[in-house]
DNA sequence: GTGAAAGCGCTAACAC
DNA sequence: GTGTTAGCGCTTTCAC
């Protein structure tokens, strides 16, 4: 593309070096370094550059520079109201920090996740990766090119933020107990989910601790219908009461009760997880108090400290508490079990 | 940032053509212009290629052709329900399309979504504005400098697809005047809202010709909260009946109506917009189908096809039709008003 | 404090 | 078919 027409394209950097009588260098450093030119040319430089509606060209400074200004993030499901909230602040983040945004949806598939990955890897500066499904190589294969935050993943040696809900689930199954609930069930969510296995665990550990029957039970992902159509096998292990991975499931197994006639809570209990549905559900849902806008924060900073200072990698690894929220789905056990 | 260190960095397309003993023009057109060289010289190229862990830098490349292979769109808010499914559509068939895209979140703020599309437009091909609140002349003015296919906003001579819910909504209020409700209400949406005025007008004229009284609500913006808050003006206006601008604001006033201890549909009927919510309100709402998913692989069509003939401004104007859903918010007016 | 010049990695006339 | 060459718009040594 030798040779273009004079006057036709947007104002460059050259437009603006020759109609206020200094080299491009000067402009250029008007823009990125402000401090090393005298006051009053600085001010000519802009004033011009205004005039003429010049603004910087991105690429072209991160094909100088080696950096883009660009982030990128990657979830499993934007369709799941979890990741909303927590990329709305991410973006929110990022751009005050100078920062703009891809969005990468892998509509929970390992394989497409490491693809998105590597396609994206040349355009961004680092990644902000919620809720990854990729194995824990393949995330410190990546983690090793290219700055990287993690959200609800826990890999030793990466930078991450976790929603911690040990505590949150714990007091969940406490409750339970006290309300004379003997035996209970959870209802697991995504596979590869680290926050699945965290609260499966936890509700394991709680339950034995308090002498209860706990039933595990299986759950490939997280939706509503999903949750509805555990109903069946959720009745059949005995439970008064169950845990659902998160409010999508909750919500679902309400809706599953309902249609069978139990009423929720006199005659089960239901507790969910995240609070990403509020008071919303019918009835109003007990649920683990969440924090995933401020977990899209904190991914945000500790992604542009790392960018700042240029270090390697970090092994920073911020937690995030949590606690039981009580609404109306939880109440004493039936006096006869349905 | 003159010289540097030979054996650094990644590999390069001078890499790869010294290594395969070609100029560098043969490798960069063993990948963009294959059917230019011969079969057997391109086979070795990207043999090596391979070999080397080589790939097109994109920034390098967007600067040189103008053109980066990305796409951004826009939304005014994230967490709405109804964006996560347009925008997940969006991203599939972008990248079907071999495009990757940025998401700018505006915070329902037209002086946000401006400067985010001025700030992204160098990096960007094309944008596609969800429910853009800007003026009509603001939208205007980016439409002329940058390719853009809007998303249920309505401006003459800018490509858009329009989510059409005239028949939705007229099937709405007759399915109400057929229940034998004589007045009802509107309960707004976002004041720039291009849907919410489609809306609204269709409430109005259908009402009208339908012999109903008909109140219009204001409702500066869609939030289940702002649904529950509206109750009692709703009550005020001595309605039987509400339309809703969205499920969000519907099930908010369904729960501000359960609150006055008033049962939904026995003694009042409730049908929302957009079908976002499923069967997942108490009592499941009647509401209005939408198809956002459809319209963002629409809108990502019609600006690949756009970007792919180079055209300068289309004026297409693609229409999703409508109609209601009926499920159990809805029934005959009470006997005796309240 | 400012300019000259080389170069980031790639593409696209234009020649041969 | 393939190489040569001149950029795309910006940054950054290195001189002066």
């Amino acid at each position: 593309m030798p040779t273009r027409a004079p006057g036709a394209g947007k104002p460059t950097i050259s437009t603006v070096a020759a109609e206020a009588g200094v080299s491009r260098a000067t402009v250029s450093r008007a823009f990125s370094q402000p401090h090393r030119l005298k006051p009053e040319t600085v001010e000519r430089v802009l004033a011009i550059a205004q005039r003429l509606g010049y603004a910087v060209n991105p690429m072209a400074k991160a094909l100088s520079t080696g950096r883009s200004g660009n982030l990128a993030v990657v979830v499993p499901d934007i369709a799941n109201p979890f990741f909303p909230p927590m990329i709305r602040a991410i973006e929110q983040r990022a751009d005050q920090a100078g920062y703009a945004v891809f969005l990468a949806h892998t509509n929970e598939d390992p394989a497409r996740e490491d693809l998105l990955l590597t396609r994206l890897a040349k355009q961004v500066d680092g990644f902000v990766i919620a809720s990854s499904r990729m194995t824990e190589s393949a995330v410190r294969a990546h983690a090793e090119r290219h700055p990287v935050v993690l959200v609800n993943r826990d890999v030793a040696r990466i930078a991450r933020v976790l929603i911690d809900t040990t505590a949150g689930v714990t007091q969940a199954v406490e409750h339970l107990a006290e309300l004379g609930h003997r035996q209970i069930a959870y209802l697991g969510g995504p596979n590869r989910s680290w926050s699945n296995s965290q609260r499966r665990r936890t509700v394991k550990r709680v339950g034995e601790r308090r002498g209860l029957t706990v039933t595990m039970l299986p759950g490939r992902l997280s939706s509503y219908e999903l949750g509805r159509q555990a109903v069946p096998d959720l009745l059949a292990t005995g439970a008064t009461a169950v845990i659902a991975f998160d409010d999508l499931l909750a919500h679902g197994i309400l809706t599953g009760l309902a249609e069978r006639d139990l009423v929720v809570p006199r005659d089960f209990s239901v507790i969910g997880c995240d609070d990403v549905l509020g008071a919303q559900t019918y009835p109003p849902l007990t649920t683990v108090s969440s924090r995933s806008a401020e977990a899209g924060t904190a991914a945000i900073d500790l992604l542009a400290g790392r960018l700042e200072n240029d270090a390697r990698s970090s092994d920073d690894r911020l937690l995030l508490d949590t606690s039981l929220v009580v609404r109306a789905s939880t109440a004493s056990v039936p006096r006869k079990r349905r």
